[in-house]
DNA sequence: AATCCGGGGTC
DNA sequence: GACCCAGGATT
């Protein structure tokens, strides 16, 4: 068998497997390039299980692309909220913007122009013009490239760019003529359904016959995948603090810096350790470190006493989190002053001013969006209050 | 080229 | 508990 007729059989047997068992996905009930964008933004590192919900969610929030590019920031965090990697979120609003801006609104079909677009890099560009405007472009993910390494024996390691492009050469060649939507989705479908990671089911593959690491036995070492770093541990403390008087009920939140790891999302104070590397710290010491944090930041409140322990892992860091009650210290003589200086009521400051804090009661979380840890432990805290 | 960005799944 | 999945931005 030539080269050539082992590409044709590959082709055209995906072709037809993916026409007959392609799933029912609610981004494919449509040709709307608006809805295939979304959806391939939201597929990156996330699997299709999990991004359904969110998709119809966000689609019912944000119907079209004017929608999404007027709305509030905190809004599409908020529907963005437990998926990850939210730098995802701000750049599709920030590309809704653009596209506003410089395509009357329309999705481009042109390459220069669908690339340059805010967090749509070589995947996700191939990605919407194939399966959107069916061009001959590839999309090469990691399904793709799993795949590909198999049928065609490719001991190269993945993580390497230079893979990358010989597998989109590679794609390229293989696109049937006008089919590019189809074939670009089978490819992604095989390696999610029958070529998986681990055990794949070789037994139903529609192209199992030429495939060449089922046949010399290697289909379980391929891909070729170079090992990353574990992520390095932080030990943080965190602070559960109670409102008194007229923040009875509430819990006293943040909002984080505007770029960086989980930017401009919502948290409970909290604290690097500064003595251990990763390792618990005892009570009454992770005390004394969130105390002198509380007092630098100007947080009236003082640890009362351990609440739960939590871990949250990233790809890079791993966060071990203590958590503690704190009270609200309510300082009558301060309101009573700043009252006759002011005239009002008013808060005293607290933090540095550049860091936004709020005291919320259970209802207001729904207006916050918070990365899965805190809304653990913020819905803990108020859960256990509720049966009080 | 190396590092920064979340969260969930399987075994 | 160990291991897996893995696009784009930034530097």
């Amino acid at each position: 068998m030539s080269n050539v007729e082992q590409q044709r059989y590959f082709s055209k047997n995906l072709l037809e497997w993916y026409l007959k068992n392609r799933r029912d996905l609610p981004w494919r009930r449509h040709r709307n390039p608006y809805y295939i964008w979304i959806s391939e933004i939201m597929l990156q590192q996330t699997r299709v299980d999990t991004v359904i919900p969110y998709f119809n969610r966000f689609i019912e929030r944000f119907p079209t692309i004017t929608d999404l590019a007027n709305a509030p920031e905190q809004d599409v965090l908020k529907c963005w909220e437990g998926l990850g990697y939210y730098s995802r979120a701000r750049n599709l609003q920030y590309a809704a913007q653009q596209v506003l801006d410089l395509h009357d609104g329309l999705v481009p079909n042109d390459k220069e122009s669908v690339i340059a677009l805010k967090g749509v890099g070589p995947y996700t560009a191939g990605a919407i013009l194939s399966i959107a405007y069916n061009q001959p472009e590839p999309a090469v993910d990691g399904n793709v490239m799993r795949v590909l390494s198999r049928y065609f024996l490719i001991e190269e390691d993945i993580m390497k760019g230079s893979t990358r492009t010989l597998m989109e050469k590679l794609v390229v060649e293989l696109i049937p003529e006008g089919q590019a939507s189809h074939f670009n989705q089978a490819l992604m479908e095989l390696g999610a359904l029958v070529c998986t990671p681990k055990s794949p089911y070789c037994l139903t593959c529609p192209v199992m016959e030429y495939c060449e690491a089922r046949i010399t036995g290697k289909e379980g070492d391929l891909p070729l995948k170079s090992k990353s770093k574990p992520p390095r541990p932080e030990q943080r403390i965190v602070g559960l603090i109670e409102g008194q008087g007229a923040h009875t009920g509430q819990l006293l939140i943040r909002q984080r810096p505007e770029s960086g790891l989980l930017a401009r999302m919502w948290e409970l104070p909290h604290v690097l350790s500064p003595i251990s590397r990763g390792a618990r710290l005892v009570d009454q010491q992770a005390q004394e470190v969130l105390s002198v944090e509380l007092l630098t930041e100007g947080i009236p409140a003082t640890p009362v006493e351990h609440f739960m322990d939590a871990e949250h892992i990233f790809s890079h860091i791993r966060w071990n989190l203590q958590v503690y009650r704190c009270k609200e210290e309510v300082k009558q003589h301060l309101i009573a002053e700043s009252a006759t200086t002011y005239g009002v009521e008013d808060e005293a400051e607290i933090g540095d001013s550049m860091t936004e804090y709020r005291w919320i009661g259970k209802e207001d979380m729904q207006l916050y969006a918070f990365p899965n840890v805190f809304l653990k432990i913020a819905n803990a805290y108020f859960e256990e209050q509720h049966t009080k």
